[in-house]
DNA sequence: TTTAAAACAGCAAAAAACAGCATATTTAAG
DNA sequence: CTTAAATATGCTGTTTTTTGCTGTTTTAAA
């Protein structure tokens, strides 16, 4: 089989699926998985699609706003978002923070409002900027390239100058005791700004985070006016939040 | 056999099938490799075909881009983005402005080079971003939903604590009388705290722009180190600009 | 942390491409 | 018709490309 009919066949199969495994590419073309390598390399070089660990993503999905359908826990992500919209009005002022949790609160803004939002995840800012009258503020920085979000020192210095209605923040731990925590210190930090910016700040995270903690504190529980999980406040999962001076959603 | 009738025949193959092996051809028509060899090569001069290591493959077949094959004059913009990247070196803190052209450099920029980059666009970020061992700072502001694009007052001022060795920009018109304008204020305002910013300000600018202005200046062709086209330096379409203080590649 | 998979670098065999040469075939001119 | 020149073809030896394999390093996940 010649390269560029092997070159193809990978095009084809990113395009349809959007994802590709090396190992069901050497299955598919009947070639060592070293061959497989070279091509999906070869065709990165070119622009073509986006070569990953174990395999290769198409470009425009590479657009890196994750793929929805990938999305864990997806159903309960949408729920919290559907939550926290039920605290925003229109015309506010807000911030949304990177994570998949606001990502999907970011989809599922009413398109038709007028809003300004501010934000440090091109995923977010990106969603957003779907919705033809908003108004997305973005928090310049140093770029993760992991998580495409804006950190550092300047980040943090753009937060130190900002007013906000309301924060909606994710948190990578959480805890009754410990609070808000991260394993990284730099996203620790820019938690800290983000609070400090903002008059009401309202914390999205999925049950199966809390009762967990790392090792950056970020923020102690009393800074968080209100806390959004998937379950119902009275949920047993969350006793430990319901005797705090926390607005459980 | 004829020659002609040989190159019908593995143009009908080609045609049919999108691709051919020499070998195939070899059996088919009876004659030695280098004689199919030197078919296809001839063939492939003509633009009949692609010959391709092996074999040979129709010319639709060869050309599959999803996105890219939209941006206008893509050809030229490559031309110049690799121009321009014969300018950067090494371990250099460099500014990337919006627009294809930019765009076009920021993905050839040698992946395996260190280099700390800023940039106020989106896609030129995220193009950035593949590269694992590039810094890419994000200057942040007001995204224009256009051309996911920073700009506005917050982009200005983070513009006017930075210091670049050097900035490559694009612009939306330029000629040796009015310098560089563009269409709309707030770019034109972006423009100029760029080149403030900036020790060296690199002009990229397919031929077309060159010789038009418009109602917003952002600014004039003495701060220009240098003007990179896709033309030759010495091409009449450019002679407006050869008796300038400029730098014309 | 440990562990399995994936990526990588380098090597060697095979296939293909190439350059140069010799032979054959066609063309054109005398 | 003959001959010289141009062209086409096949062959030889060399170089390049491709591919799979080895052992090692890196990465990601448990």
């Amino acid at each position: 089989m010649l390269k560029s009919e092997r070159h193809q066949i990978i095009l084809k199969e990113v395009e349809k699926r959007n994802r590709v495994q090396l190992q069901d590419l050497v299955q598919r073309l009947n070639v060592s998985i070293d061959t497989v390598r070279r091509d999906v390399k070869e065709l990165d070089g070119e622009h073509k699609l986006r070569k990953v660990h174990g395999g290769a993503v198409s470009l425009g999905f590479a657009s890196f706003s994750p793929q929805r359908n990938s999305i864990y826990a997806l159903e309960a992500k949408t729920h919290i978002a559907e939550k926290a919209i039920g605290m925003v009005s229109e015309g506010q002022v807000i911030f949304l923070d990177g994570g998949t949790t606001c990502l999907e609160m970011a989809r599922s803004l009413p398109a038709e409002w007028e809003l300004k939002v501010f934000t440090h995840s091109i995923p977010v800012a990106l969603e957003l900027l779907q919705k033809p009258r908003y108004t997305v503020e973005f928090i310049g920085g140093t770029l993760s390239p992991e998580s495409h979000l804006a950190q550092g020192i300047a980040a943090v210095r753009q937060l130190a100058e900002l007013h906000l209605d309301m924060a909606f923040i994710g948190t990578g731990y959480v805890d009754a005791e410990h609070g808000l925590s991260e394993s990284v210190w730099e996203t620790a930090q820019m938690k800290k700004s983000l609070i400090e910016a903002a008059r009401k700040t309202v914390l999205l995270c999925i049950s199966e985070k809390v009762n967990s903690h790392h090792r950056f504190r970020s923020c102690s529980l009393d800074r968080i006016a209100t806390l959004i999980t998937e379950k119902d406040p009275g949920d047993s999962e969350l006793k430990n939040f319901q005797n705090l001076q926390l607005d459980l959603r």
